[in-house]
RNA sequence: GCCGGGGUGGCGAAAUCGGUAGACGCAGCGGACUUAAAAUCCGCGGGGCUUCGGCCCAUGUGGGUUCGAAUCCCACCCCCGGCACCA
């Protein structure tokens, strides 16, 4: 018989894209996202299933993208089919510089480009199958949307966590604009791979620091992906330790106090503090110290030399006049060092003595106050005191300039004096601490801090790595900081009521090296008068960071429609926080961090009742082709419009999920879809001569398996484990077609809802072909009568009921199962036995199996092992 | 260096409150159907030995705990991801 000969008698073939064509305009159609006629507001059991909104590039939709979306989709389905309203919306993150670049590159202008992009991009989501709800959209470089970034922005400024500062910030000079901390990637951009300059230019920095603490406490409870709360807690970066003071040996120039110290930095503020001090008590001036923070004020009595960053902005003034062209010298050539370069770890060490000596609090020796590129102004106070003995990096310095290196913390007091070869980092007890020694080193911490707290010289402190967000970029693309300079009256907030900024159309958007942003070019744009006194003034040309952005998207979808409010109250307090989140681990630092910090400060500002906004996060892993990561030069990306067209949808998502543990990706091969190609075209074929009246009970032994399988494709479903999720239900069907029998109703009937997450349109098919009129979807999702179907509805726990099967524990386990029995914890024999069958009765089959005996026979029984319903183990010598 | 994740057949992977290692699938081999091929269907499939009953070995390496270890403990090797002159 030929193929065709064969396929008239079993029915038409499976023909994917015809099928989906028509399940995707149906469910357009037939508003299969509509929970009631009222929409969001209504909806009784509110489940919200977000997916990181893609950026729409020009090359279209990438494979990655589609991992990510099915894979929440698939959640999203699920919980639909198990009766809840699933709210899942899509939208587009068309700002920055991603999209910028390539207009320039194609010389296209990106207000034109990025229509095209997104239409692009929405014809090929909807193309696979997701069921997004496309009448809650968001495009962040829709006005309607930027005005409430703007409005965002605003809320942060009045709060007073918005500031413009000078300060050191990451140049990109390729990208031609500044980068926050988090952009910065082992010294690089993180966009373009350029190493990053530092510069001194005034930006807004949002105070996400202010909100370190709360970050990392709120990691302890949410549930979210090992890994990525793990990233964050790094990120966060807490060490605890004190800051120590140690007074300088110097007399300042008088100029010292005229000088310019007028800078905004810590330091600065510090040291007209000191001054205000100073003259309120009429010390003396050498009472200026420096400080620094520590982990170990343990060592203190080992601090033989102290280091300050090249930057800090104390050197101009505690450097000696010997010293001058030298100190200026190095820190001119640290200046010009690009990240790379500076953060280097394996470069030698190199520094400069400035001249100036300080008072080791507590030995009260005078120490030599250094320079060097390897202590950071950026992390502490930006400076340190140098313990070689037990600091890798001071041993190597005082090492290399013939510094005295001194062991504080030994084994035993006995050994305190032995040569040192290299840093000792080691626990101990302190040896040459004076009253401290023989204290163990970690008991030690808390009494020295507070021995020299009593004279004023440390206090216990925390320190963050987290930085202050710098959102500020000279560039184009992006929705313009809403804010006006004027001479009179200074920083002045755009008023809301003028929201939003528009951005305006400029030909010449070319970034440059001037640190100046494009629109700095459009002066019939940036020269408005002062919304307070009217005077002429100028608007910021700054545009925001494309993070701003997508920190708070989550809060729009919802209220997509309204133009009223960047949020409504109502619509909030009923659909968040986020029920599921699933994405990409990268975003664990940037976006992530960012929507926890703006949750967290709309929160303060009782704009939300909630800090966190993401209830459950669980993170995707990564698709790999033929077993190397995908890139254009490699010419190994996966087109997914070519698959789908020849494949259909749900074979390609069906793929995706299949090919790996979803939470940890997989290897993308060509041959791999065959498949779940197969197994569709299986379902097909099994399903399709069964006629709506056909088929008669369920056999026991398939009874039991359909039971097996429902429970298992639901719990691989609800941790994600998709893989074997369909492993089941290909296990499944095997044993219904086991040996070439016809299929029943009460035997795929209810198959077809668990495939349904995976192949939603095939199994829309095969659902209207067994008889049923409407959507599998509208109508698990729609309450109203129970519908008929020929198997049992799951209620959940939260009495949601949809269409997805119930299964019965008890007919889910075989009557007969397959015993194992062991001598001596090897297998020796399996044999079936009633479930249930008890100790005496199992072991009594055990012994009477021949090979069993050949083990056991002429050897002394020392015990039996008795899992039930699993194993009998014979201990014998 | 620190923090995550991982190492199981030719390949992707299952199985981790300790209890049949390799489910499911890909590729492969054998068979049915066919003039032939494709498609489809049936069967085989870790390695070695075998008197065909079975036996021995096997989950990165080496130890340990246990009646029993891929799973737990100790030491180590390798791979992937993140952080890193962070004081």
């Amino acid at each position: 018989m030929t193929e065709r000969e064969n396929r008239s008698e079993r029915g038409p073939a499976y023909e994917p894209v015809a099928i989906e064509r028509k399940w995707q305009e149906r469910w357009g159609t037939e508003h299969v996202n509509a929970f009631s006629d009222d929409g969001l507001a209504a909806a009784p059991r509110p489940f919200y299933n977000l997916m990181m909104f893609p950026y729409p590039s020009a090359e279209g939709l990438h494979v990655g993208n589609i991992y990510a979306f099915t894979g929440a989709d698939i959640y999203g389905r699920w919980m639909r089919l198990r009766g809840y309203d699933v709210f899942e919306p899509i939208g587009f993150d068309a700002f920055g510089i991603h999209s910028e670049n390539f207009a320039l590159k194609q010389g296209t202008h990106p207000l034109d480009l990025i229509p095209r992009n997104v239409a692009n991009f929405t014809r090929q989501l909807r193309r696979t199958g997701a069921m997004y709800d496309w009448d809650h959209t968001v495009d962040t470089t829709d006005a309607s949307y930027y005005r409430w970034t703007q409005w965002i922005f605003l809320q942060l400024f009045k709060a007073g966590l918005a500031e413009r500062k000078e300060a050191p910030v990451n140049w990109c000079p390729s990208c031609m604009t500044v980068l926050a901390n988090e952009q910065v990637i082992g010294g690089r951009c993180e966009r373009c791979n350029t190493p990053v300059e530092q510069r001194t230019i005034a930006q807004w920095f949002f105070r996400i620091s202010d909100y370190a603490q709360r970050l990392l406490d709120n990691l302890e409870w949410i549930d979210w992906s090992e890994s990525t709360r793990k990233a964050q807690q790094n990120w966060i970066g807490r060490s605890e330790g004190a800051e120590l003071r140690f007074p300088l040996d110097w007399t300042p120039p008088d100029e010292f106090w005229d000088s310019a110290f007028a800078g905004d930095t810590e330091e600065a503020e510090a040291i007209a503090a000191l001054r205000e001090e100073l003259d309120e008590n009429e010390s003396r001036v050498d009472e200026i110290t420096i400080d620094v923070f520590t982990t170990r004020p343990d060592t203190v009595f080992g601090a033989t030399f102290m280091v300050l960053a090249p930057e800090h902005p104390l050197v101009p003034w505690i450097t000696g006049d010997a010293q001058r062209a030298a100190i200026d010298e190095y820190r001119t050539q640290v200046g010009a060092m690009d990240l790379v370069a500076r953060k280097k770890t394996d470069k030698e060490k190199s520094g400069v003595f400035t001249g100036t000596y300080a008072i080791n609090p507590a030995t009260d020796e005078r120490i030599p106050v250094w320079i060097a590129d390897y202590v950071l102004m950026e992390y502490g106070t930006g400076a340190i005191m140098a313990v070689p003995g037990h600091d890798e990096r001071d041993f190597e310095f005082a090492t290399k300039f013939a510094l005295p290196i001194v062991r504080v913390v030994a084994a035993s007091v006995e050994v305190a004096n032995a040569p040192m070869a290299a840093a000792e980092p080691h626990e101990g007890v302190l040896v040459n601490s004076d009253r401290f020694d023989g204290i163990p080193a970690d008991d030690a911490k808390a009494e020295i801090v507070a021995w020299l707290a009593e004279r004023g010289m440390a206090e216990t402190r925390v320190n963050y790595r987290l930085h202050d967000w710098c959102i500020s970029r000279q560039r184009y693309w992006g929705p313009p900081i809403p804010v006006v300079y004027c001479d009179v009256c200074g920083i002045v907030p755009v008023p809301e009521s003028e929201l939003p900024v528009l951005l305006p159309r400029i030909e010449n958007y070319q970034p440059n090296q001037s640190g100046v942003s494009p629109l700095a070019r459009d002066e019939s744009w940036y020269r408005v008068p002062c919304p307070q006194c009217d005077a002429e003034a100028r608007r910021e040309t700054d545009v925001s960071d494309t993070f701003l952005d997508s920190a708070w998207y989550f809060l729009r979808y919802p209220s997509a429609n309204r133009d009223d409010v960047a949020f409504d109250a109502e619509l909030t307090r009923k659909w968040l926080p986020v029920t599921m989140y699933i994405g990409g681990e990268e975003h664990s630092v940037l976006h992530l961090m960012y929507a926890r910090f703006i949750t967290m400060v709309l929160k303060d500002l009782h704009l939300v009742d909630f800090e966190e906004p993401f209830r459950t996060f669980r993170k995707h892993g990564l698709i790999i082709r033929d077993g190397a990561k995908m890139s254009k030069s490699r010419g190994n990306v996966v087109v997914p419009d070519d698959y789908i067209e020849r494949w259909g949808a749900d074979t390609f998502r069906t793929y995706l999920m299949f090919l790996g543990p979803y939470q940890e990706g997989g290897d993308f091969r060509d041959q791999g879809l065959m498949g779940p190609y197969g197994f569709l075209n299986r379902l097909w074929d099994t399903v399709l001569p069964v006629k709506e009246l056909g088929g008669g009970p369920l056999e026991d032994a398939i009874e039991q398996k359909l039971h097996a399988t429902i429970r298992k494709v639901g719990d691989a479903i609800g941790s994600l484990s998709y893989n074997t999720a369909i492993a089941a239900m290909m296990e499944y069907l095997n044993t219904v077609r086991e040996g070439g029998r016809a299929a029943n109703r009460a035997e795929v009937e209810p198959l077809i809802v668990l495939v349904a997450p995976f192949a939603p349109h095939i199994a829309e098919e095969l659902w209207q072909h067994l008889g049923h009129d409407e959507s599998l979807f509208r109508r698990a999702s729609v309450r109203r009568e129970p519908p008929s179907v020929g198997f049992e509805i799951a209620i959940d726990d939260g009495g949601a009921r949809g269409l997805w099967p119930a299964y019965d524990a008890d007919k889910a386990t075989a009557d007969i199962v397959e015993f194992v029995v062991q001598v001596n914890g090897k297998l020796r024999a399996r044999m079936p036995m009633p479930r249930g069958i008890v100790e005496a009765e199992a072991r009594e089959a055990a012994l009477a199996d021949e090979n069993v005996r050949r083990f056991v026979d002429g050897k002394q029984i020392r015990k039996v092992v008795f899992v039930p319903d699993k194993l009998v183990n014979i201990v014998a010598s």
